[in-house]
DNA sequence: TTGTTTTATTGATCCAGGTCAATGCATTAA
DNA sequence: TTAATGCATTGACCTGGATCAATAAAACAA
């Protein structure tokens, strides 16, 4: 067994540093990546009067469904979640991996329904957001309302990366695509972006990328045979990141 | 020759018929489906007075590329546009086509830059809403800082749905499902979900569906033989939504 | 600990849809 | 009208990655 796992915490160690995750927004870690960013201390204050916070979720747990009568949007204190649309016959696309600092449920407010499932996939909090009450908090914030805009912009270009990759990139692309924007999010919250804990199991890798897990499986094995990563279950290490972005296409 | 294209206008008719579509949004026929819908008689007003309209397009000339500044966003008013992402070797992914009333740029705003590439599919015409202008607008009026919100929230949960497609949906299920998707916008506008043209290329529908041409090509000749359609170049007639509905998974 | 279930790996085979090639048909230009 | 160009269709063939099958190795439960 290697040791990368002691190397680099999981998200949901983070969570433990921070006094069992009940800070305020002013005291988190999160804060240059998350909504409060940019508000004046006072507003500030009111927005983090309107967030629940602590919300616990074990591996495996739902956050929300398309059952789920639409109440709030969420941001990912620590853990990881992802989120999937499925149809009538089974079929289930994972449209999403959610990192600390992410907003999960967008995509519900035009119809003020759920239209995806999210998952916790691993041992993970939110901080919830009633969207009514936040809602009416940005009607004399406007600061908050373009934030919360840049957000929504924000998952949209990368909806449109992830379109351009499902359609247009070959299986040994759309892999070491993943796996640098994965390394990339670490990094942008203080973490190595060379060594790090996968959360999703092989089968939601495979199932985003529009792959079958065999192909993933095998990819990985190929990568770590060309010396451009070592992989031991969901323990990973980036060897070479730049022969990676050359495979990314 | 078949007579289609005379029972359901294109887009760019309906431009004709509202006197070179320089209407204020009050009268617009496309009231209803745009972001004016909702606003206060006197913040209409407002929002009326900073669009700049009649900027017309002919066919291919592009509405924006990554290459622009970015200063507007833009709502089509009349005919149609595509958008794409390419990479840098010249691949391409259509990430979406665009009718009147909807929003084309929305994925610019995180980045303050065009993400992707816009492109007329036939004459079309635009509202050029210049967004930090809109920005200020909205800091005194909530409802629009909504309905923008709104507008996001809507393009983020048709890319969740293409991204299904993309990844889990079989040729003809794609295309099947594209063409409804069709049918029910041009409804939407109240023309014939039945009968219409389709403005863009054969080309430019499989790539967005993440298939070759010939596929297209074929599928759309397999569905004409079983009776589901009649297809003639651009004109479309719908013959059995019910099976085509099916067809869509 | 031991059994049970889930997840991952690896090999062998297959096929949906891509690629290549030839031809036909529209649209544009002169 | 004719020529030129680009788009669409159809057929023949091929291949990247899916599917099927067999183990192996984790994770979990009792």
């Amino acid at each position: 067994m290697t040791q990368l796992g002691n190397v680099t915490p999981l998200f949901q160690d983070l969570a433990k540093v921070e006094h069992e995750h009940n800070l305020a927004c002013q005291e988190c870690s999160l804060y240059r990546l998350c909504l409060p960013l940019g508000l004046h201390n006072n507003d500030l204050i009111q927005l983090d009067k309107i967030i629940k916070r602590s919300q616990s979720y074990s591996r495996g747990q739902p956050l929300f469904s398309t059952q789920t009568p639409f109440n709030s949007i969420y941001v990912v204190r620590s853990g990881s979640f992802k989120t999937t649309v499925s149809a009538v016959d089974g079929r289930e696309q994972v449209t999403g991996f959610y990192f600390p600092g992410e907003f999960v449920g967008l995509d519900a407010i035009y119809e003020q329904a759920y239209r995806s499932n999210a998952k916790a996939l691993e041992s993970s909090s939110v901080c919830e957001l009633p969207f009514d009450i936040l809602q009416e908090l940005g009607t004399n914030m406007p600061q908050l309302q373009v934030q919360m805009m840049s957000r929504l912009s924000k998952e949209l270009s990368g909806d449109k990366s992830l379109m351009f990759l499902l359609g247009k990139k070959t299986a040994e692309e759309k892999l070491a695509t993943f796996l640098l924007s994965i390394s990339r999010r670490f990094q942008d919250r203080g973490f190595s972006a060379r060594e790090f804990q996968l959360s999703m199991s092989r089968g939601d890798i495979a199932n985003h990328l529009g792959l079958a897990v065999e192909t993933v499986s095998r990819l990985f094995s190929r990568f770590q045979d060309e010396g451009l990563i070592e992989i031991h279950n969901k323990s990973i290490s980036i060897r070479d990141s730049e022969k990676l972005k050359a495979l990314c296409g």
